[in-house]
DNA sequence: AGCACGCCGACT
DNA sequence: GTCGGCGTGCTC
């Protein structure tokens, strides 16, 4: 039975809405009738609530009860592939529908009509007296052809005040009509000369392209070192879209910081694509959401969310730096948009590039596996090569416990700043120092409401909970033994090494770059593009600085800390530290001069180390996906968190015992329980966290069983328990 | 999610 | 007696 093509006034129709009810609702469709996928406005108790036509109404409600829709709202219905995905979706990740829904619906004024502006234009005959003011605004507009503008635009650019085209509008000589607000996106054109593309690139854009062109889903994985021109390959896959009429949209990690590749796009396209992110106002996500979903935006830029926007026909999708972690972070619903876009790439048949220098464990796996294609780019522009890696090792170098920058590596930047080149001290640590130790008792100041210790940030003058965000002043005495004066910073951050550095190179002019050191993301990107442009000599950075900036003059990177990040028993840490110490590493030597990395480490023995400085990436992956086949977990095994959440340790402990005790419906699939055992970080704003962890065989249905095994315990209270399948951390 | 209904403790 | 705590249930 296929679904109505549209529903005739007084037709049950089945809305589904943003409020957690679990399933749909009937109503009768308004006056006109209304389309599937409609977005509407219905009436819910004494509220009226968005909502989406899902399909045919159920019938199961008493008929005389059911009220109607209100109106059908002027915004293009969702496409059927869109319902697809958002419940594969929510059944992938187990998060309720309507929690998904939420996710594809958030751009403001959805249900205002289209808003108006007067724009202004050349119209007909001339002024009846040509005063020089009126002859500005008229030279103006032939200037611009066909080009309308704002009445401030208009009268800003003809330096006369808006009286005077008032003026002119009265006489018809300017004409002044009613234009939608929210405009179409300028059409990108996909055949400007790019950039000459080495025969590598060219290559691999032509797969890419060829891809794109069958119309059919398929993901390749795209690998190339810092500076092999992975954006110039995948910008032609771009292109290919963009020539057969489809869209395109391209994920990144850090959209805040992406002036640089906007202005890549711009200069490939001739003109900027739409660019989604958090920081957007209203007015642009409004234009964003609409414009996607009539078609007018053909290529968006864009953080996770913009997975969820209303595409029309989209034929690719990019996912940049594909391992990077901030693809799966909470977001009101827990999900990896790198296999989000997969998903959705394979419902509306789209092609799905995963560019990365260092693709997660899952990708290559993957491609190893022949599930993606392969694509590999070898050479670095110019002559430009990857940097010489070496190790210092810091059992030799006897430095004091409070100092950081070891005499070779001190020695390493002297050469650089003598001959005008910069140097990077990388460390992975925002504020002061991460401890506070009271010298009297040894209390470690933490933070109230987390289990983190609260980390001293001078340039605040204040203590941060790295956790929840909460701060505090610094004080004087100690809390714990109210001794005045013996409260010390322990360990580094990034500031501390700022402070080393001034002492240390007292000439050098030294930026420190932490992304809570700047007010604005404006501000910050400012501040990365003087540094490319030379106004500072060292850098010193966390990081964000390993991610994607380009600085021409910088030959020497300096890790501070490589073992950070190798302790611990994550299995992914290992992964982590090796993405980021090439990826940092790769930020030397990337225009003409060579670079070099050197990392400072109390064990250059270890497997990670030693790989990273043979650069044999080859031989860390296979050894990694040794270590995870044996030990079945992913990508060889799946695996899923429980997150129990209270604030009542007992209970939520108790909650815990209980659902791990009765895993019947786990065990039915050969799925094990791990604790319950208080989950990475055991208290975050007053909340006790328990987790549990499941493992299971790759091909098991592993979501249905945690259904039905989270189905059996009703949550009492302030108890609250969250599902994330394929969680990033686990142990 | 909201909002109403409903069933037990400290106040006029 | 009753004001108000928030547990439970409903919304087409």
């Amino acid at each position: 039975m296929s679904a109505p093509e549209f529903f005739d006034e007084g037709d049950l129709v089945g809305v589904l809405t943003t409020q957690p009810l679990g399933r749909t609702l009937d109503y009768k469709a308004p006056e006109g009738g209304c389309h599937p996928g409609a977005f509407v406005e219905v009436p819910l108790g004494p509220r009226k609530v968005l909502g989406v036509v899902w399909g045919p109404g159920q019938g199961d409600f008493d008929y005389a009860r059911v009220r109607s829709v209100i109106r059908v709202l002027d915004v293009a219905p969702m496409r059927a592939e869109m319902q697809t995905f958002l419940t594969r979706a929510a059944d992938y990740t187990l998060t309720p529908l309507p929690a998904m829904l939420r996710l594809a619906t958030r751009a403001p004024g959805l249900g205002d009509p289209p808003s108006m502006r007067k724009i202004y234009r050349r119209g007909m005959g001339t002024p009846d007296r040509a005063t020089k003011a009126r002859t500005q605004v008229l030279e103006t507009l032939r200037e611009y052809g066909d080009l309308s503008f704002t009445l401030k635009e208009l009268a800003e650019m003809a330096g006369v005040t808006s009286s005077v085209i008032k003026g002119l509008v009265k006489q018809g000589v300017v004409h002044e009509e009613d234009s939608p607000r929210d405009l179409p996106f300028p059409r990108l054109d996909p055949d400007l000369p790019g950039k000459v593309l080495t025969e590598d690139q060219a290559r691999g854009a032509a797969q890419l392209a060829d891809a794109v062109r069958s119309g059919q889903y398929g993901t390749t994985l795209l690998r190339g070192v810092t500076g092999s021109g992975k954006t110039e390959v995948y910008l032609e896959a771009v292109a290919a879209a963009l020539r057969a009429g489809r869209q395109a949209l391209v994920l990144l990690p850090e959209i805040a910081l992406t002036e640089q590749f906007l202005s890549r796009v711009q200069e490939r396209f001739g003109t900027k694509p739409a660019e989604w992110h958090s920081g957007a106002t209203m007015t642009e996500r409004r234009r964003i959401w609409r414009m996607v979903g009539q078609g007018q935006a053909q290529l968006v830029i864009g953080a996770r969310s913009a997975l969820f926007l209303p595409y029309q026909n989209l034929g690719l999708i990019v996912v940049d730096e594909e391992h990077d972690t901030s693809y799966k972070q909470e977001d009101g619903v827990l999900y990896n948009a790198r296999d989000m876009a997969v998903l959705r790439a394979a419902i509306c048949d789209a092609q799905v590039v995963l560019a990365s220098a260092t693709p997660s464990l899952e990708s290559w796996a993957n491609a190893e596996a022949g599930k993606y294609r392969k694509l590999e780019l070898t050479s670095r522009y110019g002559a430009a090569v990857m940097p010489k890696m070496g190790a210092i090792d810091m059992r030799a170098e006897g430095l004091p416990s409070d100092r950081w920058v070891s005499a070779t590596l001190k020695k390493e930047v002297d050469q650089r700043l003598a001959k005008g080149e910069q140097a990077m001290l990388f460390i992975n640590r925002r504020g002061y120092a991460p401890i506070t130790l009271c010298r009297a008792c040894g209390h470690q100041i933490g933070c109230d409401d987390c289990d983190a210790r609260m980390v001293e940030h001078r340039f605040l003058k204040r203590l941060v909970c790295h956790q929840c965000g909460e701060t505090k002043p610094m004080p004087t005495a100690c809390p714990a033994c109210d001794a005045e004066d013996r409260l010390a910073p322990v360990g580094p951050g990034v500031e501390r090494l700022g402070e080393e550095a001034r002492a240390l190179w007292p000439d050098a002019r030294i930026a420190v770059l932490s992304s809570d050191m700047y007010g604005s993301a404006r501000a910050l990107k400012a501040e990365i593009a003087g540094i490319a442009d030379g106004s500072a000599d060292i850098i010193i950075g966390t990081q964000l600085v390993a991610k994607g900036h380009n600085f021409p003059n910088l030959t020497l990177v300096g890790v501070i800390d490589a073992d950070l990040g190798l302790m611990g028993s994550d299995l992914r840490a290992a992964e982590r530290t090796f993405q980021l110490m090439r990826q940092v590493a790769g930020r030397a030597g990337r225009a003409e001069a060579p670079g070099a990395a050197l990392l400072q480490t109390y064990q250059p023995e270890h497997a990670v180390i030693r790989a990273i400085l043979a650069g044999d990436e080859e031989a860390f992956w296979a050894a990694e996906a040794r270590e995870r086949k044996q030990a079945g977990v992913p990508p060889y095994g799946r695996m899923a968190g429980i997150i129990l959440s209270g604030p009542d340790v007992a209970q939520v402990f108790d909650a815990g015992n209980l659902l791990a005790r009765q895993d019947a419906p786990l065990r039915q699939i050969g799925a094990q329980v791990f604790g319950p055992a208080p989950a990475p970080i055991a208290r975050v704003r007053g909340r006790h966290r328990v987790r549990l962890l499941v493992k299971a065989d790759k091909l098991v249905p592993l979501q249905d069983a945690l259904a039905r095994w989270v189905a059996q315990v009703k949550l009492k209270g302030e108890l609250r328990l969250a599902v994330d399948i394929d969680p990033q951390s686990f142990y």
